[in-house]
DNA sequence: CTGAAAGCGCTTACAG
DNA sequence: CTGAAAGCGCTTACAG
């Protein structure tokens, strides 16, 4: 390989200053054609590009976002990043993906870092362990928008959908088809993130609503995530009490609740209707279909986009507070095919 | 927000040379203790963060690697990335996920991106539609790895795991379990790209192994993609022929086709076995549990990475390939709960 | 151990 | 429409 040419060689080889160069390479001032095409056959001749580090330092931008998400490997949140990566596209940024592997100390550094490194015109952070408070503790002066479950208190840009009511929405459909019984599933052992929190709420107001009683032995706790945990805690349900439906906070969840109730050969939904959260592209396709809480992940990583470019343009903006729109994507783990 | 701070700034407030605040910032050469901690106070004070571009263009690396992927929110290249990404952390290196969205056109304008732009200071390339021709015609100067199923004539590193002997493995599997009637389920209506075509390969082979005839009836085609691929061609297949087994080309595919024999109520394994490839986490908790071709991802990412690094440090080595090993995870897809 | 100065490769007011 | 020159914010040989 031979050395990286820069735009003086360019300049060098045609004969003009580099000032034409630029223009030329970026299409900015009319520039004759006679020297447009010299510049044109020298950025050939040469396999010329220009330094992007060289370039966006002395721009003061560099076209890129950053989405920090903390596992890639959950479905939502890698189908979250396809919808944001599109949109963005679209909107002329490139966004790259940035794991934090779901650790609050890596989470930290990551958004340390992302923030403060110039590197990224703006940040989208997706569900986060940290508060609100930690947040504003390290956050540098990149604009960011907060995606997620959290309350963040009006200290950000922050676009989620309403837990509270689409998790009462949850108790309702399963109620309206007859259950009685509906265990919540998605609790940990150590305290409750805000998400988690929100659903639970949602679960309990939703019981209220429909006449229910609300029973402890219904809300199992396990140390495991997602599928696992799924599995774990409908795995403590079926041995010790009764129900005939699951509201599981993420469809991960109600795919290892699934697959324990098959397991023991429990029929879904005859014997006991399941219910998930996020709609994820698996949720289409499982023994059986699975019910679940669908945002509208065009409109949020749209309304996600646009806040974080208003931001951008003006970091003074009042922060602002949007609801994703939601739907009960009702498929048969809840009304069997005879639909 | 004040105006961002930079190095001279704190040079001044300390009263010291740049120089020496670039030391201290950068743990260098020893300082003396008073003039660190002056320096550091400024720092403190100053809430002062280096500036990535300049020092990147100065120095020549970013410490950034990029994974170039299709789609993202296909689960194999999610797990693919949460690997890779943990993996280069403990080498030192933060690696983005750069997704292409699966147009080729895009995969081009991404990979040319990333190889001449010196934001990176090596490339991993996932899975792609590109030829090894026109890879070399649009890469630039930045090293980088090839991952995932092309064969690449040398050309670049190269990673992947013997598609055509995990194929034949498969098929022995199921031939040693009765099965004698084994579709493949994978291709598409267009031209095959290099991986489709290796595990079709394999499957045709591992017929022959085993003294099963060919029959092309046994190969539907789809013009869908994934899940829906999978379903599509298993119907098809259902309405024209009789069929003990699918060799399906990824576990997605799987997926789908699990859900089109579950539509029309045949049961899996015991009248159609099911084979899936990637094992990915979906394959442990899908009902039933589906039997993957299971490629050992932690040394695909650590091999990648050490390809990647090697050539960092001197861009002449000869090109290398490595065979990444499998295994055929065996589950209740194929053997039933009866193991 | 520390300072004054050059330069990484761009872009863009300032002149013409 | 084009050129000569300054500067974005760092790091590091060169002196001391």
């Amino acid at each position: 390989m031979s050395k990286r040419q820069t735009l003086l060689d360019i300049a060098n080889r045609a004969g003009v200053s580099p000032r034409t160069v630029s223009n030329v390479v970026n299409g900015y001032v009319p520039v004759s054609d006679k020297l447009r095409k010299r510049v044109e056959q020298a950025v050939e001749d040469l396999g010329y590009r220009p330094n992007f580090m060289a370039r966006s330092l002395r721009n003061g931008r560099t076209g890129l976002m950053a989405l920090v998400v903390p596992e890639i490997d959950v479905p939502y949140f890698a189908e979250l990043s396809r919808t944001i990566i599109e949109e963005a596209d679209a909107l002329g940024y490139r966004v790259m993906i940035d794991q934090t592997a779901g650790q609050m100390v890596r989470e930290r550094a990551h958004i340390a870092n992302a923030t403060q490194s110039t590197l990224f015109d703006g940040i989208i952070f997706s569900p986060l362990a940290l508060s609100p408070s930690d947040l504003a503790d390290i956050a540098g002066s990149t604009p960011f928008v907060v995606l997620g479950e959290h309350s963040h208190g009006g200290l950000f840009d922050h676009v989620a959908l309403d837990n509270v009511q689409a998790a009462a929405d949850v108790i309702a459909h399963l109620h309206s088809i007859g259950r009685t019984r509906i265990a919540a599933i998605g609790q940990g052992v150590g305290p409750s993130d805000g998400t988690k929190q929100l659903r639970y709420d949602g679960y309990v107001r939703g019981l209220e609503q429909v006449g229910l009683p609300f029973d402890p032995g219904l809300v199992p706790q396990s140390s495991r995530r997602h599928r696992e945990l799924g599995f774990d805690a409908t795995m403590q349900l079926l041995d010790r009490t009764d129900f005939d439906a699951l509201f599981c906070f993420s469809d991960l969840i109600a795919i290892g609740a699934m697959r324990a109730l098959a397991s023991r050969g429990i029929r879904v939904p005859e014997d006991v209707a399941v219910v998930g959260w996020d709609d994820i592209a698996e949720a289409e396709f499982s023994n059986p279909p699975l019910t679940s809480v669908a945002p509208d992940k065009s409109v949020l990583a749209k309304t996600t986009l646009g806040y974080l470019i208003d931001r951008m343009s003006d970091p003074a903006i009042a922060p602002r507070d949007f609801v994703v729109p939601h739907t009960l994507q009702i498929r048969e783990s809840s009304v069997g095919v005879a639909l």
